[in-house]
RNA sequence: GCACCGGUGGCGAAGUGGCUAACGCGCUGGUCUGCAAAACCAGUAUUCGCCGGUUCAAUCCCGGCCCGGUGCUCCA
């Protein structure tokens, strides 16, 4: 089965497809570099990466782009109050926003563009739409696009022109534009801003034109997949198809990619409900990496979901559950003991359910009903093995499924620490005061020390000083360390 | 106001014109254990926002209403 996904552009799931040699050439708008980044940021990266993913485990191969966006008018802004030059001020910003995309398992794009890198590409798109009069320049020196020059203007949105005359909402005279709708291509240099100085004059691209010369400019005028928060669609992108296409005459984009919003704790995200959390602000408060991945993946793409807190505790057990049984089948390739005959029966629900997963992600990325197929698995292998009727060659396929479930979701090896302690690091580097006293105190005893502890907590049990060894396992507990006696010897894990 | 999307158990969340309405968490019970914890198993919505309609049959289709969200205004 073919994979599918919902085309804004038409609004109704279609096959995916690639045009050139089954590599996806798809690109994506990333950051505006100008503050840490938000879960509703990760909420659209981290579903672009189940995307691309998704897309290499069905055999396609990526060309996958995605643009930094290191001008703007809130970069311009903050660093002229930071008094930093904009590409210092920005610099930061990327960088912290790769460290995010990292410890939350978000897979590279295979091309990174920068829009004051691609200045050129941009000039020269706007003077091929000013050969054509599709581009003018106004009075100040800004240039502007003729929306009246592209008739299909509104389809990705579904806007209707007619409805939104010129001047309707907006009082022409104030702008310099020949139509209100018009929008800017290149902004003239005002007094005291970073500028570029070109043939059209001194100043800086307009947002949208970012876009569409970055796109053109590593996929070539015409690719299978563009992609964004749902807020983009309009106008960001209905305007770079205008550009873009007015342009090359060429179809731009094929397939239109947006994902939708979250709430938090049932509200919109915003500074003034006090519910706008970074990255960094859930990790510091003692969530973890993973868990902010699989809560955020959990909900398929096209669905609002609701993010809280709860869930992020929830999203951590369930994970747990799924890491503790990796191990067990992990394990159960050194149990001499396990029979040597197939579990015929398992086998087949195993297959089923891998057909399931895969389904379940071709029907338009529906991580939901994926994640169920693993879990049936879970539940009837975890049965198999209590009752002894789990055999070797069970191993191998039940491994496949898990293999399959983490090359999109990505949580099974555990990272976490490694991402709080770093952190931590940071937020004492940026002199914060708001850590979580328990990561601290987690933090605060290495691995060596909690191997030693329970080897005399071993000792102890041995001569049956129970005491001792209880109190060394609350010692680890308020630590947050588990200890787990099984019949293999213990182990242990941070909560 | 106009346009679009959604409202499913304690919570998160799939899904379908008729088969027991997935899955996860939580909770309750059990297995295991020196005791625990952890792990594992089992049970846990006669019901799918409200009111009408279509149909032999609707949570799923249609209409209205209420509520939440998004866009229309360079927020992912």
């Amino acid at each position: 089965m073919a994979m599918e996904l919902f085309n804004t552009l038409g609004s109704r799931v279609e096959p995916l497809s690639a045009s050139e040699n089954n590599t996806l050439r798809m690109y994506c708008c990333g950051p505006t570099v100008y503050d840490y980044g938000h879960i509703g940021n990760f909420r659209t990266f981290l579903h672009m990466d189940v995307l691309r993913r998704t897309a290499r485990l069905k055999g396609f191969g990526l060309k996958h782009v995605m643009n930094i966006t290191d001008v703007d008018d809130k970069i311009i802004r903050n660093a002229t109050a930071a008094n930093l030059p904009i590409g210092e001020y920005t610099a930061k910003y990327e960088r912290a926003f790769f460290e995010d995309m990292d410890a939350l398992r978000v897979e590279r794009p295979e091309v990174i563009a920068r829009a004051t890198e691609t200045i050129a590409e941009m000039v020269a798109l706007i003077e091929r739409l000013a050969s054509e009069d599709i581009a003018y320049k106004a009075e100040d020196g800004s240039w502007y696009f003729r929306i009246a020059r592209f008739p299909d203007y509104g389809k990705l949105s579904g806007k209707d022109l007619e409805g939104i005359e010129d001047g309707a909402r907006v009082d022409v005279d104030e702008y310099e534009k020949d139509a209100a709708r018009d929008f800017a291509l290149w902004k003239a240099v005002k007094p005291g801003e970073h500028a570029w100085e070109t043939p059209l004059g001194t100043g800086r691209p307009g947002w949208h034109i970012e876009c569409s010369a970055m796109a053109m400019k590593h996929l070539g005028p015409s690719f299978d997949l563009h992609g964004g928060g749902e807020d983009l669609a309009f106008p960001h992108h209905e305007n770079e198809i205008a550009q873009s296409e007015c342009a090359s005459h060429q179809p731009f984009a094929r397939h239109w990619f947006h994902v939708r919003f979250l709430l938090v704790e049932g509200k919109k995200m915003s500074k003034s409900e006090g519910n706008f959390y970074t990255l960094r602000d859930l990790l510091l408060k003692g969530y973890r990496a993973s868990a902010i991945r699989f809560l955020l993946v959990s909900v398929p793409y096209r669905h609002q979901m609701n993010f809280t807190f709860e869930g992020l505790t929830e999203s951590a057990n369930a994970i747990e559950r799924l890491r503790t049984f990796a191990r067990r089948i992990e394990a159960a390739g050194s149990n001499t003991a396990l029979p040597e005959a197939l579990n015929a029966d398992l086998d087949a629900l195993v297959n089923e359910k891998l057909t399931a997963y895969g389904a379940a992600l071709d029907n338009d990325l529906n991580t939901a009903e994926a994640r169920a197929a693993v879990f049936d698995v879970v539940r009837a292998a975890n049965i198999a093995l209590d009752n002894s009727s789990f055999g070797r060659g069970n191993i191998a396929p039940v491994q496949g499924v898990l293999q399959a479930f983490d090359a999109v979701f990505d949580v099974l090896t555990d990272r976490d620490a490694d991402v709080s302690k770093a952190a931590v690091a940071w937020a004492k580097a940026e002199g914060r005061a708001d850590i979580a006293p328990e990561l601290l105190v987690a933090q605060s005893i290495s691995d060596a020390e909690i191997e030693a502890l329970i080897a005399e907590r071993t000792d102890a049990r041995k001569l049956r000083n129970f005491a001792r060894g209880d109190a060394i396992r609350n010692e680890l507990a308020e630590k947050g360390v588990l200890i787990e006696d099984g019949k293999a010897g213990v182990t242990w894990k941070r909560r």
